[in-house]
DNA sequence: CGATACATGTAACCGGTTACATGATTTT
DNA sequence: AAAATCATGTAACCGGTTACATGTATCG
């Protein structure tokens, strides 16, 4: 029951968010507009009922101030349900299909396993994320040999660049794992 | 009417391909899963819906082959309107917004535009591309210096790979810009 | 007192996901 | 003849977008 296995990044963002420290809706929404955070629907549209849904999932608890008010505020905050749950998905190894499909929640996850969980909780991600990637290196490159010379020259550019962005992915993971290493080595 | 600003990249891969050759719907999901454009939805429950709206529009034409058999074959093409209206779209220069929230979209951009209406088409493009990366980059650069030491090691690692990934895809482009100018030299 | 920022919500719409259903053709 | 592959569709669901609606607090 309330398998994790779907959570669309705009809740893995919230709920990393509220981890840290208790938001509002428009606490959110000013962090989606205003920073990197931004590929996020900063729109009320959006934020409000995924609070509701993970409200209702139990994995965060809102408190309201200004009870009775017309215009109540509502502070969210991480539950100890939704630790456990926000751990079991962030700490899963990534996945092939993480890379072609959800590349933007693997940022995510990276920060909030950092922020949330520890820095050795990164190491393990990390590990997974420098392999997959390397393996669908591999595999793109075998693709564009097999291909031969049936792509154009734009579908071949094309491919390099997919095999630039995921080479460039596991280099920055083995830089980040050794600057984490060192971090925490003292 | 029919405005042409919401083209799901679905939708543009769809066209991008029928472009060059008639295809019917299994033949797209076949590419989406078996190539590296991989990342589209292969289920039949996007392709057809989406295959029945372009055709709709106006933008593609289905010919049905096995006619009057209760399992028809539809094979569609690009019509002159829906190789207009994709002339258009895929021409645009390069935005802000297209860098962070259809970056899956820019390299289709660049495929179709290529193959489909000349390398020269592609240089603007690749111009207007490399410009908004630098921005980008300038804008998450200073973003970091900005922060100070407000973000965590996570937080600054995180926003590193986001400035390594637009820059790589700036440096993408000018080398395919070069590699077309000298191939179309001949 | 008017403007602006704070703050929350809702309803219509749209497109993708999942799962199911059906039938035709080719291969073994 | 069974199995696999070719081939198209549909219905329920879900979450994000857009646009709208409402009210509060602060500042000039």
């Amino acid at each position: 029951m309330s398998s994790a296995s779907h959570l669309s990044s705009l809740s893995l963002a919230i709920l990393g968010l509220v981890a840290r420290s208790a938001k509002t809706g428009y606490d959110l929404r000013k962090l989606f507009s205003t920073t990197p955070m931004g590929h996020f629907s900063a729109s009320p549209g959006a934020i409000y009922p995924a609070l509701e849904r993970l409200e209702k999932q139990g994995w965060i608890r809102g408190r309201i101030e200004n009870k009775g008010s017309l215009r109540p505020r509502r502070q969210y905050c991480l539950s100890s349900k939704g630790r456990t749950e926000l751990e079991r998905h962030v700490r899963k190894p990534v996945t092939r299909e993480d890379l072609v499909w959800h590349v933007d929640a693997l940022m995510l996850r990276f920060t909030i396993l950092g922020d949330v969980f520890g820095a050795d909780a990164t190491l393990p991600f990390l590990d997974s994320l420098i392999r997959e990637a390397n393996h669908h290196v591999r595999w793109l490159e075998e693709f564009t040999d097999g291909e031969g010379g049936e792509s154009s020259l734009f579908g071949r550019l094309a491919l390099d660049q997919g095999i630039g962005g995921y080479a460039a992915l596991a280099r920055w993971a083995a830089k980040a794992k050794r600057e984490i290493e060192n971090e925490t080595k003292s």
